[in-house]
DNA sequence: GGTGAGCCATAGGCGAACCCTATGACCTCC
DNA sequence: GGAGGTCATAGGGTTCGCCTATGGCTCACC
């Protein structure tokens, strides 16, 4: 068992395969040679174990397995593609044409998804991509050191144009064991507001909008711990003894994975993530598609 | 531009870096030496074109654009690593002990969720996986071929124990440039009825569920296209002309990246995900296992 | 029934990429 | 000032993957 994980072109090669019905076919595609894709298929098998191509003079089927194999290949390289468009627009080396900056939130967890969007609809696109808190993303637009921002939670400033792109809430999670995992009535703000938390650092767009919400009931306890970042939020949530408050968009994929259960509130967390541009300057045409593209998930 | 998908080795030690914090402890858990992880960290940063990584003498921290792709990459490799133990269970070699067997739709969109999940319960699990559709799981049931089984649609027949596990819904969707993408009013069962669809082949599980809601209204149109797996009738709906019926777990992704629009309806096509096993059998304590962590997405 | 086109696998040779060990430079803390 | 931690570079060896060339096989079409 020399390498664990599997090879992404392979699974490329795999798609391909699958959508050709022919080695040669695909190899072509890939800009490969045939002999290369037939050992990149056998050394995918053998590295998997399963069988996946039923490989004949006429061509390759895929067996049942390859059938679900490369459906699952397919998940994979979606991430993958949008990891690297991602990665590309944050490439600041040629300043693209359009520069975009958002939130974390977005920047996380939407933007890649449009970015794969946006190639398909405007493949020509240049696109310089910044992260930064809310508060600076406005920064960077009045200072006309960005075409375009996302942001996240409070209303944009007046002297910007606006428009919702998608909504997010912020949910309550807490790791499978938690006694709140049982918990059925949904839990009261002030039971919120008295527990300490794992929570984002002060001055983030999550622990604005939550400490904002809990106002009226006393704000928020003094937090078990703070983290800068949502990931280690996250699995100190997983593993921890505390609850979290944290986006709905960063928790769903552990919440399908069982390894956070989502705690039902009273407490409306809801916040709509908002482009937001310069009053009186024209939009870019490739502004106006990622809008576009954007508004497409609302 | 050697390369364009990155190496999933290298987002594995990306996140060992970002959990760790030094380049030596990531090679340490990756078991490569920690020059190798050094050079690896370069190639990859090389390859996206970003600098990922801050490196002092007291460790390595992560860039801004860093953070970001750390958890793009744990994005990909959630995919992979559910890739990996579902092709896992694929392999037949030595029969497992909980022989699985489940419907395509479980199959491909939510047993490598429970299959990574379940390691982590019960990491000494040894699962066989077998695909089938509803009707040949009963029989392997009843054949004493399978020790457990995932089906759609119709209840479970008399002589079998079954449970609900989740939930699954069919949508119609169509690509954006369709007409019904910018329908408002919600589709009347009649027009469904009436409309030529791509659909899968009779007898899926899919194509019964519709069959059966749309009896009232005069049963299904003939197909403009019937097909034998999710994946081309994907394909078919985001660049054809007429509308599909599908899982909307197959769906999801294309909806979110806007490459297909949901049309709303007046039929309800709900369905429930269940579990089936033979009555008077006791379930080995992997098969508990794993119902409970298929509920968990209930 | 034969012929050609398309498919796949094997063989051989080459090149690049990767890894490991050893070493050195640097910072931090004691 | 030394010890323990960090990271980078250099050198050597091996493995892996690719490509070209070739052969066997099936199918379709004449």
């Amino acid at each position: 068992m020399a390498h664990r994980l599997p090879d992404l072109e392979a699974l490329e090669l795999l798609v391909a395969v699958a959508e050709t019905g022919s080695l040669g076919q695909a190899a072509a595609r890939q800009g490969i040679s045939q002999p290369s894709a037939s050992a990149r298929m056998s050394t995918l098998e053998r590295r998997l174990g399963v069988r996946l191509l039923v490989r004949s003079p006429s061509g390759s089927r895929l067996t049942s397995a390859g059938l679900v194999v490369t459906d699952w290949a397919r998940a994979v390289l979606q991430q993958a593609y949008a990891l690297v468009e991602g990665a590309a627009a944050l490439r600041a080396r040629q300043h693209g044409r359009l520069r975009v900056t958002a939130s974390l939130t977005v920047a996380e967890h939407l933007m890649p998804g449009w970015l794969v969007r946006l190639r398909e609809v405007d493949p020509g696109v240049h696109l310089e991509l910044n992260v930064a808190n809310s508060t600076l993303v406005i920064e960077r637009l009045r200072a006309g050191e960005a075409d375009l921002g996302f942001i996240e939670g409070r209303g944009a400033p007046r002297d910007l144009h606006s428009r919702a792109v998608a909504r997010d809430r912020l949910v309550v999670v807490v790791s499978p064991d938690h006694a709140w995992a049982r918990k059925r009535r949904p839990l009261r703000p002030v039971e919120l507001a008295t527990t300490p938390l794992l929570l984002r650092e002060a001055g983030s767009g999550t622990r604005e909008t939550l400490e904002a919400a809990l106002t009226p009931y006393g704000g928020v306890a003094e937090p078990v711990l703070e983290l800068g970042a949502t990931a280690p939020l996250r699995l100190a949530a997983t593993s921890g003894t505390a609850p979290a408050v944290l986006s709905a968009l960063a928790a769903a994929d552990e919440i399908a994975a069982g390894r956070l259960v989502e705690v039902p509130s009273e407490l409306p967390l809801d916040r709509v993530l908002r482009a937001v541009w310069p009053r009186g300057r024209e939009l870019p045409d490739a502004a106006l598609h990622l809008l576009r593209v954007a508004r497409g998930s609302l």
